[in-house]
DNA sequence: ACAAAATAGCACCATTTCAGTGCCTTTTCA
DNA sequence: TGAAAAGGCACTGAAATGGTGCTATTTTGT
């Protein structure tokens, strides 16, 4: 339960591995390749963070991908709402096809959980990810390498 | 993302109503028609909850359930892995089959985020839904009944 | 002893979400 | 003008989720 989707899982670890290599763009087939993930899928994702202007996006050779922001600046909780929309722990809390009492006995009580988690989720940025990241990229292998 | 089953919503529904029940049994049938959930469902919930230790079962006539803790003791933490089984933010995270090195690019962090969102969880109690639930079990209709 | 109340157990179905893929188009650099 | 790269579209298979029906077993009350 309470579990990152696949597309908020690759879209970190996407984003991780670009926070790790600066300004330079990244292609997908780059971050693909050398992080073994799905290709398709993770080229909509990509596409989803450059929409939603997290990342940049340039065409063309030399083009690619690169974090539009200082990882520090880009919370989780941002992240997994482009990719994943936004949270809702209980029906009854959201949209509000909320017609029988019952849910509404304890939305309230819930309504709160998810302010907390999502607290939670904000105040982890990505820059947090890439700390841990940092040492696996650099160190055992010069880099993961197809 | 990040939301609850039905089975942790109603789950959570149905012991914050017999939290505000007292030390008397109540049927399932009771719960289910007084809070309009689905049946089957619902007993099956009940039953986990039963099997889990959570709630106590009496069979027969007169029977039902009824809490086997104080609502303050009995946090939603513990309420949901019953109900749901274990957090697993990442699949990486968890049992193992974590081959590509990818997906270790986050673990670190993303396990320090789960960590925190169990605390969460943790940090409340059904003691806080009922809170919220008892005005409107008391308040505005005597009780909702069938 | 019997009937009714209640939990317990079993097997199944429908819907939605998720993960993943293929193919073609458009842009842009060399 | 050719190759590299993002972008767009439609589809498929698998799994999780929500939900239900029927029957068995236990227990109380008459």
């Amino acid at each position: 339960m309470l579990r990152f989707t696949k597309r908020s899982e690759y879209g970190l670890i996407a984003l991780a591995y670009l926070g790790g290599q600066g300004d330079s763009y990244c292609s997908a087939r780059e971050i693909v390749d050398t992080l073994g993930l799905p290709r398709r899928l993770c080229a909509e994702i990509l596409k989803s963070l450059s929409t939603a202007g997290l990342v940049e996006a340039i065409r063309g050779p030399g083009g690619g991908y690169r974090l539009k922001r200082e990882p520090s600046g880009l919370s989780l909780s941002e992240v997994i709402t482009v990719l994943e929309g936004p949270l809702r722990m209980a029906n009854c809390a959201n949209g509000g096809e909320c017609e029988k009492e019952a849910a509404c006995l304890i939305a309230t009580g819930v309504n709160r959980v998810a302010d907390d988690i999502q607290g939670v989720l904000s105040s982890f940025t990505l820059a947090d990810l890439i700390a841990e990241a940092q040492a696996k990229i650099n160190a055992p292998t010069p880099a993961i390498q197809v």
